[in-house]
DNA sequence: ATAGCGACCGAACGATCGGTCGGTATAGCG
DNA sequence: CGCTATACCGACCGATCGTTCGGTCGCTAT
């Protein structure tokens, strides 16, 4: 049927696979992510598919990568111009909300998913999963200490305490969304962090 | 090989099925949980491990309200004692970090990876969930007002706000402890839920 | 003593899983 | 133009999925 593709269309193959997969990881999960649902959905065949990553983890990863640029894109390019500390803290905490409410992913955050789903097992995914948290952790325990040094925070505050009770709300905003289908918990989540960052 | 049981033993063996879904779920998801590797961890045939429940799904909410007996038994049993309000919701929440330190179920808290796993999907399972967290929900909510009478806390909390975020203090404490193996991570939700219900 | 219930087994079902293989047709390069 | 690299397909693989079926055998009630 289809002949092959010049190599820019296959390029846009690849992009279009893994736009897919992301979508479908994060409503059926990242091992709920299947080779026969995701070509049938594009209109290729499995082996067309699976030839452009070799193997299914292959293309997890490719989707987890996906997912860790939009990511970036949606919380801390918006949050670049702000100046360093608190108020790029605000920004990303801002856009990170709005990122949720807006359902960027429709079956949620994958990376909440997918650390629930990962976290026992072990393997690439679950390695590169570790490194994107641990790149995260470190953004913004790096945000958190130069607004303790522009005072704009107390001086006794414990970053990694901070962090941890960031993603406490931000876990709690995706899943107030995803079981309940309630947007409106973003107010609690934007309460709860103005109270977490006010100086 | 194994002839018929006695209905005694059957029972236990009914027993031992869920509990050992239970743990596996915990590990592998509610829909990782599959039943020939159950059987074969239990020494039974599939089929005859299948004769208890009819079907997979049935197993799953079978596990699922075993899970929620046992998050009973370890989360509100031993707060029942202490008094109402601020008290109970003390003990409640103290009761429930150590739940998630000891790692009682070994993959992590059942429902919070269950609620992620299951929170785009219609079904059973979906809307038993659903009803559990809503009984957790009331609850908290009655012990948070009877707190508020009590003057333990300040007369203008909302109740829907405080428990968004005791639910995110606990799913970042079984976060932290399944994606980091860091258990310390409790003392960081201990400060956390000190400074949530400070009068 | 015996009939029947039911817990359990072993074999098999169709479907689907991730993955392999050989072939085909074209795009890009010489 | 011819050559090669490669994007893609269709057929197929063994394994495993959840589920069904017929049969066996011990417990229990008569």
């Amino acid at each position: 049927m289809s002949p092959r593709r010049s190599a820019a269309e296959a390029l846009r193959t690849r992009d279009r696979i893994i736009d897919r997969s992301v979508d479908l990881a994060s409503l059926e999960g990242l091992e709920g992510l299947t080779i026969g649902r995701l070509a049938s959905d594009l209109g290729l065949s499995k082996s067309g598919l699976l030839g452009h990553f070799g193997t299914k983890e292959a293309l997890q990863i490719a989707a987890l990568r996906r997912a860790a640029e939009i990511f970036n894109a949606e919380i801390w390019a918006p949050a670049e111009p702000a100046a360093p500390g608190l108020p790029r803290l605000r920004a990303v905490c801002a856009a990170w909300i709005s990122y949720l409410e807006r359902e960027v992913f429709p079956g949620g955050c994958l990376f909440v998913s997918a650390t629930f789903e990962y976290d026992g097992r072990a393997g690439a995914v679950h390695a590169l999963m570790k490194r994107q948290f641990h790149a995260w952790d470190g953004r913004l325990t790096a945000e958190i200490r130069a607004a303790v040094r522009a005072g704009d925070l107390p001086a006794d505050t414990d970053p990694a305490q901070l962090v941890f009770e960031l993603y406490g709300v931000m876990m709690s905003l995706n899943h107030t969304i995803q079981l309940n289908g309630d947007r409106s918990a973003a107010v609690r989540a934007r309460r709860a962090i103005d109270r977490l960052l006010a100086g």
